[in-house]
DNA sequence: TCTCTATGATTGATCGGCTT
DNA sequence: AAAGCCGATCAATCATAGAG
């Protein structure tokens, strides 16, 4: 069994007044380039590796992990999509996966350039 | 900032809206559960399954609605009151049902 | 056909719980 | 005790479908 969500009060108290604390940073096209070419590499990050691409691409470390931990579960998400809803599963073989983004059903794949 | 927008042109351009019954069901559990509008996993599941769509888009559905419905509970009131009524009508047919099955079996 | 609103999807980041 | 991961959710935003 699980249970709900509503937990406690809320995400990050409004501090009273001020600026909005907690940003929603927009990752460059470069950036994610960079992220998706390491995660394609590795789903799991090392600290030396976390910090060396974090410094690569002025991101805190915090949000290079917060992009994998994301990603991870994006993937998750994509293999359980694209192997239910199709009626027929292959009666024999299965075994795939590999290279992720080249998937069909993946919902993002060309980056366009991003101009400034 | 040359407007970084159109990061990918995306997948969700290609969005189509949900059926006018899968909408039905997931308002009806929406507005049934209002206190804690919080399928579990298996509830997911069976409104998916209901609703002919897979359980990320009911989860979707669920997370834009809530978000939505407490930015603007005015603006859904008139939808709320109409399944809240609904679902009183079905309760009250599921009672009368259980009523009248029970003096027919308990003398 | 065009403008504005409704809505499905994406995603950086947070929350609670569990593991290492 | 601290840090990372997972699963679910939030919150803002994007892009399109639909209403008027």
């Amino acid at each position: 069994v699980k249970r709900n969500p509503p937990k406690t009060a809320k995400v990050s108290e409004y501090g009273l007044l001020g600026q909005p604390n907690t940003i929603r940073t927009n990752f460059t096209t470069k950036q994610l380039t960079e992220l998706e070419k390491e995660f394609h590499f590795n789903k799991y990050l090392t600290r030396a590796r976390r910090v060396e691409i974090a410094a690569t691409l002025e991101l805190n470390e915090t949000q290079v992990k917060i992009w994998f931990q994301n990603r991870r579960m994006k993937q998750k998400k994509r293999e359980k999509e694209g192997l239910a809803p199709v009626a027929a599963s292959r009666s024999a073989k299965e075994a795939n996966e590999a290279s992720d983004q080249s998937n069909c059903t993946s919902p993002e794949a060309s980056p366009s350039s991003v101009s400034s | 900032v040359m407007i970084l927008r159109s990061r990918f042109l995306d997948a969700r351009r290609k969005r189509r809206n949900f059926s006018k019954q899968a909408t039905e069901i997931l308002n009806e559990y929406f507005y049934s559960h209002l206190s804690n509008p919080y399928p579990s996993e298996e509830a997911k599941e069976e409104l998916a399954k209901k609703c002919s769509i897979t359980v990320s888009q009911v989860s979707n559905w669920f997370g834009n609605k809530r978000i939505r419905y407490k930015k603007n509970i005015g603006k859904f009131q008139e939808e709320a009151n109409l399944y809240a009524a609904k679902t009183a009508v079905t309760a009250a047919h599921a009672v009368a049902a259980a009523v009248q099955n029970n003096q027919t079996n308990s003398p």
